[in-house]
RNA sequence: GCCCAGGUGGCGAAAUUGGUAGACGCAAGGGACUUAAAAUCCCUCGGUAGAAAUACCGUGCCGGUUCGACUCCGGCCCUGGGCACCA
């Protein structure tokens, strides 16, 4: 054994022992499983540090669970169709694929260097035709029931990615990945209807309550945006239209005095020129502001068309309004000033009646949103909202002019991209003007090799051969779909196809079921909605079409925070990144793997530092260096104290459950590593001493090595190799608590008066409170404070603390 | 505007059920070793007063509950994140 550590060369040896032996393999067996994933990684050339927490995190956990004897699977793919690959493409003339292709064997090389404990005869990688066939066939069934469609409708698209963005993918009105301002335009697009799964996407988050994060589920309850209200039909007066509109607050029925439409409604078919290029006027507005900013710029048109109200016959205005957004409920709304803010500005700006219809403790504001009773509004009158909602609604259902309904927020998946490096959408469209679905046997559709990048647009429409086919059933001539796929799609079962990655006979084999769902999933707060909505739908297709049993694909997650330099997140145009490569060649894996752990609570945003790093990298040191004095310590020390084994003994137990229960429970890694420290100090700290026997602080420092290696494997099985330690390299190799040596035979017990600490005394354990208290008050500090007062109460907590309160 | 999360030394943080606030580490200062430096080791390190013992104050602010509050309750301020005419 070398008397420095040398993290180059030990680290390198360990990595090929694994390899070799393909240590990390997992196969089904009858213990209990544990799936660890990350999420997977888009291969953009270099691991940056963001990759390293996260990935530390899972192989962490992993390791962990290995060694308490679980069947663990960890594995690693990669993210591999998307833009960054087209635009390397356009600039430098190369191909998507060899510039994908080049960056996965880069990174796959960077994760090697980290030690990770994949199983790398998982790997996958999305753009390879054995994956993406499968997207191609499931599109088919999907298709089949009718749960796929195409419609003409109006886009967010990307003027710089020259795209479709998902509503999921524009941020602040920009795209997500661009930036660009995203501009609307009416497209025909596929969809992937979402919106027949969002009463399960809602409930289903009951399952993930308590194991995935509140903030998590908070913004996807929101997204999913469920609303509870009622319909209600309104007949146009001169015409036998009827026009819904979907409202949340019936109790302020009496109160309607017009109608408002959306832009594009139905029924502006029915009305004049002069509204009908209102309306068009209001689709194409390009600024949101203008479009849609609340409470300031109301724009509308009246129809000069009536409606009835249902209940009170009255007619009331019809008009097309700027703030009624399309597609959202019925895309009509009855106006009712008196009691919402939107109607109440429109109605202001166009001079229409305002009735009150609720009122609260003589309230005389002229919008009143809240609760309260009912006025002006015949037999309801002076009942609750709340009821009066109840009432009103059994009301409009029993008349037939309206129903109870919930309303959602959330629009149906639009996934066509106008890009090449994506899955090819399996659609042929024949001359006749029919669109088939390719047939299963001709899968899978490939993204052909020849592309030219040189004209703008889409590589696929312009390429002279690969469109153009003829239907396999009639020979009649046809086009493909040029359309690719999202790349989310690839993202929204990769976990599921992990458990069987070379099955080429289905999309999902059975083991699927053994493994999901993955017990912890681990990946950026930025995927909260995205990513994470998009997988667990999918996760319900899947299902619904028999390959998989569960609900869910993520039993729980973990959200992990950013990695940032002087206060600032790392960009490569701040010029504050930090290099991962150069980490491990200064200091070895080790040092970077305990330092991204050790600086911050996993859900923390984490600051870099450079002086960190230096200081885990100097912990390792001292690691080896005791193992180093162990190994040369005296086997036969005969003036050994007893009573300081037994101390070392019970801090060594205390650590690890400690240790065991922040791992396993808490996952509250970095205080793992506090631990571990002052362990190794209190091993020192012996040393010094010399006076504990040769077994015992190896037993101790046994301990150490287990509790560490999950974030720390090379250094530890390296040492555990010099000392022979021999459990690291079994399965079950978890240190056990010794029950003997959990407790002290000693307490520390704070003496409080009136709650302010005044002495701290050491007293063996469980002492009874009698003799407790006898003690106590011949203490010269107590006397001080309790002489010449009265004692009102004595608090004991057992082992802990007394408290006496005096007056 | 609405909905989350958070606010503890110079810094990252800890305190698991209401029971010693600041563990562990970084930085800083002092010292030992050395011709010197690096490495290593030892000491100090929330504030005020004090030579010290010690005392008082201290977990964003104000108040409450309690023998006892970083922890629970009410109100406010600030920071970060999400959503935003969703009827």
């Amino acid at each position: 054994m070398q008397e420095n550590y040398n993290p180059k060369i030990i680290e390198k040896k360990i990595q090929d022992e694994w390899a070799a032996s393909k240590t990390f393999k997992a196969s089904i067996n009858k213990r209990k499983k544990f799936y660890c994933l990350s999420m997977f990684p888009y291969p953009s050339g270099n691991l940056h540090i963001g990759h390293v927490r996260n990935y530390t995190i899972s192989d962490v956990l992993a390791r962990f669970h290995r060694m308490q004897g679980e069947n663990v699977l960890h594995p690693i793919g990669w993210d591999a169709f998307g833009l960054p690959a087209e635009n390397a493409a356009i600039q430098n003339q190369s191909s998507p694929k060899e510039w994908t292709n080049k960056n996965i064997e880069n990174m796959r090389n960077q994760l090697k260097s980290l030690g990770f404990s994949y199983d790398w005869d998982r790997e996958i990688s999305t753009c390879s035709e054995d994956y993406y066939k499968w997207e191609q066939w499931f599109f088919i069934k999907l298709f089949k029931k009718q749960l796929v469609y195409k419609k003409e409708s109006l886009v967010n698209w990307d003027p710089v990615d020259k795209t479709v963005l998902a509503n999921e993918q524009v941020i602040d009105g920009k795209g997500w990945r661009s930036g660009a301002k995203v501009e609307k335009k009416k497209i025909s697009q596929w969809f992937l209807k979402t919106t027949s799964y969002s009463k399960q996407l809602l409930s289903d988050l009951k399952e993930l309550e308590g194991f995935w994060p509140e903030n998590v589920l908070t913004m996807q309850k929101n997204w999913i945006g469920e609303s509870s209200g009622a319909e209600l039909f309104f007949k146009i007066a001169t015409s036998n239209h009827i026009i819904n509109v979907f409202t949340t607050r019936p109790d302020t029925l009496y109160g309607v005095t017009f109608i408002a439409l959306a832009a594009d409604h139905a029924f502006i078919e029915k009305c004049d020129d002069n509204v009908k290029n209102f309306a068009k006027e209001l689709l194409l507005l390009k600024d949101k502001d203008e479009k849609t900013s609340p409470k300031k710029i109301s724009k509308g048109i009246f129809t000069n068309f009536y409606a009835i109200h249902p209940i009170t016959g009255k007619k009331v205005p019809i008009w097309i309004a700027n703030y009624i957004l399309t597609g959202y409920g019925t895309g009509a709304v009855m106006g009712v000033p008196a009691h919402d803010e939107r109607d109440y500005n429109f109605a202001k700006k166009y001079n229409l009646e305002i009735i009150k219809v609720i009122t609260k403790d003589g309230n005389n504001d002229e919008v009143y949103v809240g609760e309260g009773f009912l006025i002006n509004s015949n037999e309801f009158n002076n009942l609750d909202n709340i009821s009066a909602s109840k009432s009103i609604v059994s009301l409009i259902t029993e008349m037939k002019i309206g129903k109870q309904v919930k309303n959602y927020k959330i629009r149906d998946w639009g996934i066509s991209r106008q890009r090449y490096w994506g899955c090819p959408i399996p659609i042929i469209y024949r001359e006749d003007g029919e669109i088939l679905t390719v047939d299963e046997n001709d899968l899978p559709i490939k993204l052909p090799d020849d592309i030219d990048f040189s004209s703008p647009g889409n590589p696929l429409e312009n390429h002279p051969t690969w469109k153009y086919t003829k239907c396999p059933i009639t020979g009649m001539k046809a086009i493909r779909e040029t359309d690719t796929l999202d790349t989310f799609f690839e993202s929204s079962w990769y976990q599921s196809r992990f458990c069987s990655p070379k099955d080429n006979h289905n999309m999902i084999g059975e083991e699927a079921n053994y493994w999901l769902p993955v017990d912890i999933y681990i990946g950026g707060i930025e995927h909260a909605v995205l990513h994470l909505l998009y997988a667990r739908f999918f996760h319900k297709l899947l299902r619904d079409e028999g390959m998989l049993k569960s609900n869910e694909p993520f039993k729980s997650l973990v959200t992990q925070g950013m990695v940032l330099k002087d206060g600032a997140k790392m960009s490569k145009s701040k010029g504050n990144t930090v290099d991962p490569n150069s980490l491990i060649q200064k200091y070895g894996a080790d040092t970077v793997r305990l330092f991204v752990i050790f600086a911050a609570p996993v859900e923390n945003s984490l600051e870099w530092s450079d002086h960190g790093v230096e200081g885990s990298f100097k912990f390792l040191n001292k690691l080896w260096g005791v193992g180093f004095k162990i190994k040369n310590y005296n086997k036969d020390i005969k003036n050994y104290n007893l009573d300081d084994e037994k101390k070392i003994k019970i801090i060594t137990n205390k650590a690890i459950a400690k240790v065991t229960d922040d791992y396993g429970k808490r996952l509250s890694l970095n205080t793992i590593v506090s631990t571990c420290m002052e362990l190794l100090n209190s091993i020192v700290n012996s040393l010094q001493q010399n006076n504990i026997r040769y077994e015992v602080i190896l037993s101790v420092y046994k301990s150490l090595i287990l509790l560490l290696n999950p974030i720390t494997p090379h250094i530890c099985k390296e040492l555990s190799a010099h000392l022979n330690i021999l459990e690291i390299d079994n399965d079950i190799s978890w240190p056990i608590i010794d029950q003997n040596f959990l407790k002290d035979d000693k307490n520390l017990i704070v003496i409080q008066i009136n709650g302010k600490v005044r002495k701290k005394i050491e007293i063996e354990s469980d002492i009874d409170q009698e003799k407790l208290e006898a003690y106590i008050f011949s203490l010269e500090e107590v006397i001080k404070y309790t002489n010449g007062k009265e004692i009102k109460k004595i608090i004991y907590i057992k082992n802990k603390l007394v408290n006496i309160v005096v007056k």
